[in-house]
DNA sequence: TGAAATGTTGGGGCG
DNA sequence: ACGCCCCAACATTTC
């Protein structure tokens, strides 16, 4: 009996995984295997909150194979290193994985495969992450996609991959490689700021799954018109899930189909192919983590201010849903799409700090953090992407508070100084009169801060910005 | 998945 | 009855 490593990387579960499918299908005992490589990602090694979901989503993991009779085997180090060493340790003819697409991940990957080939090991990738591979999508003219509408067309009709099942019954092999303990990976934080994050969420296969029932189930009927409200638990919050592969976009797919067909089920699939769409550009401009993909937007005159990146990342910039929205994200390491959109807006164009300032803070703060859309999404934000808003398009950090938090629920949940403060001035709290101040305990400037900056002086800047730019294509 | 400025229309008050 | 003005409501354009 042969022996096949199997290397989980962002697809920790263990139905619908190709790499442990094939391992299965040849009859392979397995060695399920993580590598914890920070080194190899420069820039984007997981952040805070992003580790800490690793860290339990490996303890699920873990479970889960034991149940099966297997020790997940938990190493540190770059791949190019440790895989061949855990294949010789182990006595392995073969490894499986399923493949990522950041751009460092491509060209290790490529690069380990023809070396385990040299040696003499089977080597093989499958597609655990995406419903159709980045370069499978192309234009007419052969080229990639830059924006969505035609993309998402390309993608119709939706495929019907199902999901594999488990193809027979792990196997353990005669010789385990020495590993670490889930504790030494040092994925949790030193000083424990993630009670939040453990309030806010199940970091478990199975709640994955639950929450794609229950969403199918009663919330995505009215996708459509709740998702844009964020005091309301209307979107899916499958986000961690699909990034660390807890869920795989083709069993989502399949419960899609199988949930019928209404306009929210229809905007909802809508997302799901944004986020193919997110690796589509991520795998054909794999420099757009750093720099706008429209190349005007290179020299455009940001305003790099310490202060105002600090205002806007602790939720103190005195427009209330903007704070909302970055308290949220800090305490539970998720923010809702559509205040998402808000605070993007709000940091690049009222305040003129670069896309990449707050690219890197949801980086840190998200438990969903995902390179490619995390991408897509900033430089959406910024205006210089694929498929972006137009600089122009700048969000009015009021009226969107009016409109889609006009109770304030959202508000006073996340930002308490504001509790009190009638809803006639909620959205606007620096044009309470002084009394009304003292009386709902919020003093402008005291327990909450003035704006940093007016709305329309803001707006003005940024188109102004903008004009010096504009020519320049 | 924008907002503001500008343009157009039509009802109603009023001299 | 008529013209004039105001303004709300809606449409278009501009940023």
């Amino acid at each position: 009996m042969q022996t096949a490593l199997v290397w989980f990387r962002q697809d920790l579960r263990l139905e619908d995984n190709p790499a442990l499918n094939r391992a299965l299908a040849n009859g392979h005992a397995v060695v399920p295997v993580y590598l914890w490589s920070p080194g190899e990602a420069g820039d984007w090694a997981a952040g805070g909150a992003a580790k800490w979901w690793l860290h339990h989503a490996l303890e699920d993991l873990q479970k889960q194979l034991k149940q099966e009779g297997l020790d997940l085997v938990l190493r540190q180090g770059d791949a190019l290193e440790e895989i061949p060493k855990l294949a010789a340790e182990s006595g392995a003819a073969a490894v499986y994985w399923n493949r990522c697409y950041e751009p460092w991940r491509m060209r290790i990957d490529s690069r380990l495969k023809s070396e385990l080939k040299e040696a003499g090991l089977e080597a093989w990738s499958g597609n655990a992450s995406l419903l159709r591979e980045p370069w499978e999508v192309a234009t007419q003219a052969g080229k990639p996609y830059k924006v969505f509408s035609p993309f998402a067309r390309r993608c119709q009709p939706m495929p019907d991959a199902a999901p594999e099942d488990l193809a027979g019954r792990l196997r353990a092999p005669e010789k385990m490689p020495a590993g670490q303990e889930l504790e030494e990976l040092g994925l949790l934080p030193k000083i424990r700021w993630d009670e939040g994050l453990a309030a806010a969420w199940e970091p478990t296969r199975k709640a994955g799954q639950a929450r794609l029932r229950q969403f199918l189930r009663h919330r995505a009927k009215n996708y459509d018109r709740q998702r844009n409200l964020p005091a309301v638990d209307g979107t899916s919050r499958l986000s961690p899930y699909l990034h660390w592969g807890q869920l795989g976009p083709r069993e989502v797919a399949a419960a899609v189909r199988e949930s019928g067909s209404s306009k929210g089920l229809r905007s909802f699939y809508n997302e799901i192919i944004w986020r193919e769409f997110a690796y589509h550009v991520l795998y054909h401009f794999p420099t757009t983590p750093e720099s706008p993909l429209q190349p005007k937007f290179r020299d455009f005159p940001w305003e790099k201010d310490d202060k105002l990146r600090q205002a806007w990342q602790q939720g103190r910039t005195g427009y209330p849903l903007v704070d909302a929205g970055m308290r949220q994200l800090y305490e539970t390491g998720w923010m809702h799409n559509r205040v998402r959109m808000l605070v993007g807006s709000f940091l690049v164009k009222h305040l003129l700090q670069p896309w990449q300032t707050g690219e890197r803070w949801f980086w840190d703060c998200l438990v969903d953090a995902d390179l490619a859309s995390n991408t897509l999404g900033w430089q959406w934000a910024g205006g210089c992407g694929a498929d972006a808003a137009p600089y122009f398009r700048i969000f009015n950090p009021i009226t969107q508070s009016e409109k889609f938090d006009g109770g304030g629920e959202y508000i006073r949940r996340f930002v308490p100084e504001l509790e009190k403060v009638p809803d006639s001035h909620l959205h606007k709290p620096w044009t309470m009169p002084p009394r009304m101040q003292e009386e709902c305990g919020c003093r402008i400037g005291q327990e909450y801060p003035a704006p940093v900056i007016a709305h329309e002086d803001g707006r003005a800047r940024a188109l102004a910005a903008f004009e010096k730019i504009k020519e320049a294509s």
